[in-house]
RNA sequence: GUCCCCGUCGUCUAGGGGUCUAGGACACCGGGUUUUCAUCCCGGCAACAGGGGUUCGAAUCCCCUCGGGGAUGCCA
């Protein structure tokens, strides 16, 4: 069984791709299959280099190996389209020499004014085969008017083309209306997708095109393509869209769909691929966070389902910050110190184990990873300033006491070894305040803020040198 | 316009003739824990698009209507 992928390398990898790939990769590990990754890069205008390595990055990133593809070789390639213009053009040279092909010379301009007079009547566009049966003096006549001809496929009449997709079940198709004879290569001599697809998957001998819905009405055009060559025809299986919130083709939009995007903003790269494989499918528990290897062993390819699903941003996040909490403590610092490198934060000179409690106390508070600055800046800031709510705390009367306490101890009896098991206690002792009257007024000192992990916990992370800044500081602005 | 696909809570879904007063999750709303926030726990709200069949019985099978989406490119 072989499976595969094929990006077109014209942008960042979109969220929607990105969802293929993954059901490729979760189909590849259930059946054992090989992953096969081609590049579809004959739109020369906007395919580029940056954009397939960027594209092979993400999918990296993803957790996603393939076997063969432009980068890892195999016994198929090349993998890359436009390294096999010499393959296609032998198959185009059959179908001419077979007529089941032909030159054509209408011009783009001739085929747009067709298409403008089609949808003006109110009717569906269908090439009217006018080039269809040429002859040798009229080719010359407009090969010498400096025409480069297209070749287009003549779609045989009467034909029924049957796919047993594994999704959507029976499709049947008539060659009467699949819009008439369609252009295969260009008059540049560049092929197109819906002709090179099914030589390419035939060749690298994939037994299973998993793709999106969007390629299905594409799908007899290539079927067609190869009865004319005699080619084999692979099996099915067509993946329903992903929609955004207006229940449109997810788009720019809706929100983010780059997968490089989601990437820099600390999703992680597990959280996004069990989102992405919940698209559509479901553990037959109704678990949903569940790992590559537990959704592989579950997952098929008739169990996925047909409608199409809207992409929630939300809930994305919701699993992206179980998976922050789940996650190995070692693991996660590692993840989280580049979003506290980009937010100003020098970590390379912290103690690691302090770093770690650090995190551990602040990742219950990230959705995402670059929301961790925010949270950690408490533990990393020398000096907290105290936000509105924290100074209305701190201009509490029955606040002064609390902080004159604390910094009557703080630069007295307190030390490095007694600060974290007694400050809340001793200032609760000398001074009778209690519950929120105490707490409120040490964790704006301490923290500048009324919100954060529990005090208890705070302290000793913050250590007396800390503690003591901050009091001293607090103290030279509310006292009195 | 034409062809194709799809239609269960706002969203992702379970369900595949009786076990459905339709289950779970996100979101939302309450409550509890946390003397705070987040987490966590408990509870609540909320759906079979509509109409015809078939059947003792339909969310489930069939037909029609309506709705949504996709394709209809010298894009993929």
């Amino acid at each position: 069984m072989r499976l595969r992928f094929a990006p077109s390398p014209t942008g960042y990898l979109h969220i929607g791709n990105a969802r293929t790939a993954v059901l490729n990769y979760l189909l590849a590990r259930k059946y054992g299959a090989t992953y096969v990754l081609r590049v579809e890069d004959t739109d020369m205008e906007r395919s580029t280099r940056e954009s397939e390595a960027s594209i092979l990055d993400d999918l990296r990133w993803l957790g996603i190996r393939w076997n063969e593809g432009p980068d890892a070789g195999g016994d198929f390639g090349p993998y890359r389209q436009s390294e096999r213009f010499d393959i296609y053009k032998k198959y185009t040279d059959v179908l001419l020499a077979e007529k089941k092909a032909y030159h054509c010379y209408c011009s783009q301009d001739e085929l747009e004014a067709m298409r403008r007079e089609a949808s003006e009547a109110g009717r569906a566009f269908v090439y009217p085969g006018k080039c269809r049966r040429l002859g040798d003096t009229e080719r010359a006549a407009l090969e010498a008017q400096g025409r480069k001809p297209t070749v287009r496929f003549l779609v045989p009449d009467d034909e029924t083309v049957v796919i047993n997709d594994h999704i959507k079940g029976r499709v049947v198709f008539e060659s009467g209306n699949i819009g008439g004879d369609f252009i295969i290569v260009r008059s540049d001599g560049v092929p197109v997708y819906n002709y090179i697809v099914i030589i390419d998957d035939t060749l690298m001998k994939i037994t299973h095109v998993v793709r999106g819905e969007d390629h299905l009405p594409n799908t007899p055009k290539q079927v067609l393509i190869a009865r004319a060559l005699g080619l084999p025809v692979p099996e099915y299986a067509h993946l329903s869209l992903v929609l955004g919130s207006d229940r449109s083709k997810l788009s720019k939009r809706h929100g983010i769909t780059s997968v490089d995007v989601y990437r820099r903003e600390g999703y992680l790269a597990d959280a996004l691929v069990n989102y992405l494989a919940m698209l559509g499918w479901a553990a037959e528990s109704g678990e949903e966070i569940l790992g590559v290897e537990e959704i592989a062993r579950q997952i098929e390819m008739g169990n996925l389902a047909r409608s199409a699903a809207v992409f929630d941003f939300q809930k994305l996040r919701w699993m992206n910050g179980m998976y922050i909490r789940a996650c190995d403590l070692g693991k996660i610092t590692d993840l989280f110190i580049p979003h506290l490198s980009d937010a100003g934060y020098d970590v390379s000179g912290l103690d690691r184990s302090w770093l770690e409690r650090v995190i551990d106390a602040v990742r219950g508070n990230c959705e995402v990873l670059s929301d961790v600055p925010r949270h950690a800046a408490l533990f990393l800031d020398e000096i907290m300033e105290p936000d509105a709510e924290a100074s209305a705390m701190l201009e509490e009367p029955d606040s002064k006491a609390v902080i004159a306490e604390a910094y009557r101890l703080i630069t007295g009896e307190l030390n490095e070894t007694t600060c974290a098991a007694e400050l809340v206690g001793r200032i609760k002792k000398n001074t009778g305040m209690k519950g929120k009257k105490l707490f409120m007024p040490v964790r704006a000192m301490l923290t500048g803020s009324l919100h954060g992990p529990e005090l208890d916990v705070t302290v000793p992370i913050l250590g007396y040198e800390k503690c003591r800044k901050r009091i001293e500081y607090i103290h030279g602005r509310f006292a009195g």
